[in-house]
DNA sequence: CGGCATCCTTACAGATACTG
DNA sequence: CAGTATCTGTAAGGATGCCG
């Protein structure tokens, strides 16, 4: 019960799914990429829901040592256990939608 | 993709999740019992909740013509696709919590 | 009993500009 | 390039009171 919200919570935000995919579809990841594979996500929301899948040990950050500097984002292996559920999540969302908007 | 978002949208809400959860738990539920059982909700964010719960067909309010009267709320039948998600979600948040807070 | 109306406070999130 | 800082509007959500 409290597992679900903690799961949830784990994944709020307006984008965070989006970026999971991002990263996940493409194996490693830089900031400004996810900012375009995004669509409508700002740098300062990017920045931010970066942090927290950080925090939550859903990705890595590894900056490399380039001039500019460059910022390499990939799932963790935690990260990775999310798929089951992103597929299930769409597969459900694909029925909800046909059932409300209607066929 | 967007069908993941379809799928958030549904259940996005501070409550959404554990009023789902009281009234399948109980296979039918009161707005006072579901009020009970959800830590913390106020009638306001029940009432708002539920009814975009009945919107996306996801429950069914019936009312009793008793005096006063009485509400009742069921799953639908598409609500109940919906329990896979919630134990998946549940499973992963209790190994999720235990990675984050430590065991 | 089962809500709706109102008021109010905070959290969320966009736009823009700036920095190492 | 990869962010941070600031400023601002909107919307989520809590508290309370009222009504059929």
């Amino acid at each position: 019960m409290r597992s679900v919200q903690d799961a949830m919570d784990a994944l709020n935000g307006k984008w965070k799914i989006a970026i999971i995919s991002s990263i996940c579809c493409y194996g490693k990841r830089r900031f400004t990429d996810i900012l375009n594979d995004v669509e409508g996500v700002s740098n300062r929301m990017l920045s931010k829901e970066l942090k927290e899948l950080e925090i939550n040990q859903l990705i890595k950050r590894t900056v490399l040592n380039t001039q500019p500097i460059t910022v390499e984002y990939e799932l963790t292996e935690h990260g990775n256990t999310l798929q089951a559920i992103i597929t299930e999540l769409s597969d459900w969302g694909i029925v909800h939608r046909k059932k409300i908007v209607g066929k």
